[in-house]
DNA sequence: CCTACCGATCGGTAGG
DNA sequence: CCTACCGATCGGTAGG
């Protein structure tokens, strides 16, 4: 961090953007320059690299999901499996269409990080899906979900969750309270007990 | 297409390893030229293009993806809905399978095909995207699925689909048959009826 | 499929 | 935040 103020914050937002609509590689140090009508190399007295662009935007994006699941957890029901399940899934789609080019580079773009920042990422990953299997290992334990592989139906739905930031647009058909409200129905009924 | 041969088909597949791993923006023609033990420059007695190698990749995921539906679709009990998704799930994790490499090219890449083929493969992907809206909108028209919004349920179906070609290694924990019964399974149930 | 080469653009630095 | 500039690499071509 270079530079605490307004301006890194618009950096970060105009490369958002950028990086969602056309991939981290694909976008020149220029075109986040342009778009704040700047020179490019002028960039630089506000960040040190374009990756650490991408690492902030990265870091931000995780620890919102982080933040978000923490709350969620802490006012479901730690008794109820399916309540936290649904509290996990709320709050996860709720950060994604709060900002979903963040959300998005988040998710299709962390490959791009070196190879510290990437380790770094792919561990918190990993204890954030864990939040999500090991609830719905509980389900299964309760008898409040069916017997079935709590890895990979927390990969199930997580990707399906992720999907979101790909085509949500705040101005689409659907409100973001909407979607959020059918996708927690989605997984919950992809884990019931009774099937037809 | 400038040559049918054998070595055609090579490019394609190790342009496919790359830019799943990479991606096509980070994908140098050299890279590509160096995993088949030739020059740069001479992959161009072999393609017109880099995007052409894209174009290749992407084409024949969507008409495996199209003819495989259409195999699943033959196939399955025409009167029964959710028989139908059901083979549409189990021929989509078939291919992601059988090429993840292609496949996540397929699903993550075809944003750096030009204006003109990127616009073909929307249509296509719209296309095929509608079997699966239109078998769960018959589902629930016949009461075997609940009411829910068949669009919002294809979209989160198909994402979770697609994230298989992101995660999955023939070597992994488990096999893509599993893999297939499991996705069925989860696909299935949260279109069900009967919740909890 | 090779060597030799092209103009354009890349991320980034120096010095103000 | 600017001008001027750097070496490296990019996709692609010419001519064999």
């Amino acid at each position: 961090m270079i530079e605490p103020g307004t301006r890194r914050r618009e950096i970060d937002e105009v490369a958002s953007e950028l990086f969602h609509a056309n991939g981290y590689a694909a976008t020149s140090v220029r075109d986040i320059a342009r778009a704040l009508d700047i020179q490019g190399a002028s960039l630089y007295a506000h960040v040190a690299s374009k990756e650490d662009v991408l690492w902030s935007i990265v870091d931000h994006a995780a620890t919102a999901f982080e933040h978000a699941a923490d709350a969620a957890t802490t006012e479901a029901d730690a008794a109820d499996p399916v309540d936290g399940l649904a509290a996990l899934v709320e709050a996860h789609v709720e950060v994604i269409t709060a900002d979903p080019e963040r959300s998005s580079v988040f998710v299709t773009e962390w490959r791009h990080l070196s190879p510290d920042r990437r380790a770094a990422i792919a561990r918190r990953r990993d204890a954030y899906e864990a939040r999500f299997r090991e609830t719905i290992a509980d389900g299964v334990a309760v008898g409040a979900f069916r017997a079935t592989d709590p890895a990979l139906a927390a990969t199930f739905v997580l990707t399906a969750l992720n999907g979101i930031a790909t085509w949500y647009r705040p101005d689409g058909r659907l409100s973001a309270d909407r979607i959020a409200d059918h996708y927690v129905d989605l997984a919950l009924r992809s884990l019931s007990e009774d099937h037809r």
